[in-house]
RNA sequence: GGUUGCAUAGCUCAAUUGGAUAGAGCAUCUGACUACGAAUCAGAAGGUUUGGGGUUCGACUCCCUAUGCGACCA
């Protein structure tokens, strides 16, 4: 494709020097795929070019096209609507696009000038309750943001921080202390995940209504909410958890371990992995250190009260704490660590943090303060900013209860997809465990393509019945056009047609089959824009595009049913070549493809 | 109060980064299975791109302004 579009660039160059004796700098042409209600695949915008020809952009479409049509063998004619020249390409020009194409072995690294080692931070859980529907989003888009990085050839790692400290987990632990009774998961047949959670939200219930007793007591809200015993309990534990405190450390490893066993779980369910685990536990002591390196650097200030602050006013933030009073260190204290640790263990040129956007300013202060301590890596800091996610009913609140469960999320699609499949009734002789997979990989399909295919910096809507629709632009639409070619593909074999041939005598293309080639052969450019942009958006638009192309094609020509062998064979080698362009493209999304559905 | 993001068809989203008549899906209406798989395809209808101004040959896109919604920082 880079190829053809520089062919035609570079004629174009010739073009106008032969014509209007004019030298054009490559990067001066606007060349553009052509709007599909105009004949031709490739269109010149020749208004820039007014200025430096002296004429009008019509009479200069006109020459460039005239002279491209007699002098230039891949352009087999053209046509002018006003300022755009619009070039049609030869059949054998295309051909040989197709041959090269078809050549190309699956997993060759996408030509990119981007950064060669990166880590991708993602998923980043707190350990008091089970993932969400929030959570899904930063999963999927974290693990997709890594998958096309990789196939641009970079070394990528995919990190996971571990959230497994502070205040919020005493909270979980408090309330087990009070309330558990020495439940498990196995007693109470619960995932780990949702057993924390479910002590998470009984500290917040209790909490309240020891708020709402002390404001029946005449305390204002704001001075009951601190001295709520449950409250100075968990901050008392805090400090214990600090000091390395026995019995609070047994306690905070046992509640961490079936923590962790749950989300576990719901990784391998929703496919998702991870290189390498990080701890707040294990970095926010390094985190300290970098706050007394600045303070003796002189970049960090201290407080009357002993808190540790930095100035960023000059960058246009605040003044931001960095460490409390009493020494305990708030979020950007381990952030500081973490950001070390990770460079000390990769020595990456991008870091790539995917956190929402609430946090935008939070991440522009950690990069501020990294930048006052003279780290190497501030500048390779970058934060993939996505949008929160809306239920109908407004914004997700764990504590009103309004939080969509992703382990729950996962089974409605999956369900949703069972019936559907048991309503086609196309799958007989599937066993059980073949079926449960396919209700995977389409629930599954449905839901990620559905919560990628919006822009990352987007804020989206979440429509339950939306999200685990089967038609139109869905996963599983693309699903079903790559099981439509598995067919053919095994009818193919089955009958003997050859999977390589000599197309040199194939005689005229069909224009949907030129428009599926050009639409195949935009794949890596379509992969580098995604990798520049960190959005599996771009690409999850371009898989479905290529499936409509598919079924436009697959509906205007005869493919096993062409009697002449050439063209069927080309005609089965483009659709497998359209198979493996789906599978690649639905694989950078994290999303499977079935074989039969 | 300060900083900042967003606003496109009834709904959910696009628009090749300043280019053509702003495109898809859903929902609505019409047509195509005795057919290589109809989870599909073909078509109809649906728009003052929140309002107003500006820059440009050309604006959904850039600038100013008003309104609405959101996030963050005291």
């Amino acid at each position: 494709m880079q190829q053809l579009e520089q062919t035609l660039k570079t004629a174009l160059q010739a073009a106008a020097q032969a014509v209007f004796n004019q030298d054009i700098p490559a990067a001066s042409l606007v060349l553009q795929p052509t709007r599909k209600d105009f004949a031709g695949s490739f269109t010149l915008v020749t208004f820039p070019l007014t200025k430096a020809f002296g004429k009008g952009p019509e009479q200069i479409g006109q020459a460039l096209g005239e002279w491209l049509k007699a002098n230039e063998p891949a352009v087999r004619g053209y046509n002018v609507v006003k300022g755009f020249l619009n070039l049609e390409i030869a059949d054998a020009e295309w051909l040989k696009l197709f041959t090269e194409l078809a050549q190309q072995p699956a997993g060759t690294p996408v030509p990119f000038d981007g950064p060669k080692k990166v880590v991708v931070e993602y998923s980043s859980p707190n350990t008091n309750k089970p993932l969400h529907l929030g959570h899904l989003r930063n999963n999927f888009l974290g693990y997709s943001v890594a998958e096309i990085l990789k196939a641009t050839g970079a070394t990528v790692t995919k990190a996971n921080l571990v959230n497994d400290r502070g205040i919020h987990i005493c909270k979980s632990m408090i309330a087990y202390q009070r309330f558990g009774e020495g439940a498990t998961p196995e007693s109470m047949g619960l995932k780990g995940d949702h057993l924390a959670g479910k002590y998470y939200v009984l500290f917040e219930k209790h909490y309240r209504e020891e708020i709402k007793q002390l404001e029946a007591e005449g305390v204002t809200n704001e001075v009951a909410k601190k001295q709520a015993p449950l409250m100075l309990e968990a901050q008392q534990m805090l400090q214990q958890w600090e000091a390395g405190d026995e019995e609070v450390m047994a306690l905070w490893h046992r509640m961490n371990g079936w923590v962790y066993d749950g989300f576990n779980a719901t990784y391998a369910n929703i496919g998702v992995d991870f290189d390498k685990f990080y701890y707040e536990s294990g970095t926010y002591l390094l985190g300290k250190e970098r706050v007394e390196e600045g303070l003796q650097k002189g970049v960090f200030f201290k407080k009357e009260n002993g808190s540790v602050w930095v100035d960023l006013q000059a960058e246009g933030l605040d003044e931001k704490l960095l460490l409390r009073a009493d020494g305990t260190s708030v979020y950007i204290t381990q952030d500081l660590g973490t950001a070390e640790l990770k460079y000390q263990d990769f020595g990456y040129d991008s870091s790539i943090y995917v956190i929402a956007d609430e946090q935008n300013y939070h991440m522009q202060v950690l990069q501020a303060t990294l930048k006052k301590l003279g780290k190497p890596y501030a500048d390779a800091i970058h934060h993939l900013s996505y949008g929160m996610v809306d239920l109908p009913s407004g914004k997700m609140k764990s504590r009103e209860g309004t939080v969509v469960d992703a382990d729950e999320l996962v089974k409605e699609v999956e369900e949703a997809a069972e019936a559907a499949t048991l309503e086609k009734g196309k799958t007989e002789g599937l066993s059980e465990e073949e079926l449960a997979d396919l209700y995977h990989t389409l629930g599954l399909g449905a839901l990620k393509y559905y919560l990628l295919k919006v822009d990352p910096k987007k804020r989206m809507l979440f429509n339950p019945a939306e999200s685990v629709r089967l038609e139109g632009d869905t996963g599983p639409f693309i699903q079903y056009s790559y099981a439509r070619i598995s067919k053919i593909r095994r009818d193919a074999e089955a009958t003997g047609v050859a999977a390589e041939a000599d197309f040199s005598q194939l005689g005229s293309l069909h224009p949907a089959e030129a428009e599926l080639i050009q639409q195949l052969a935009g794949y890596a450019g379509v992969v580098a824009e995604a990798a520049r942009a960190l959005s599996p958006a771009v690409v999850a638009q371009y898989a479905y595009e290529v499936a409509k192309s598919y079924n436009r094609f697959y509906t205007e020509v005869p493919i096993l049913k062409e009697a002449d062998l050439v063209k069927k064979t080309f005609r089965v080698a483009l659709s497998a070549k359209t198979a493996d362009t789906i599978k690649a493209s639905l694989g950078l999304l994290g999303i499977d493809v079935p074989e039969r559905m």
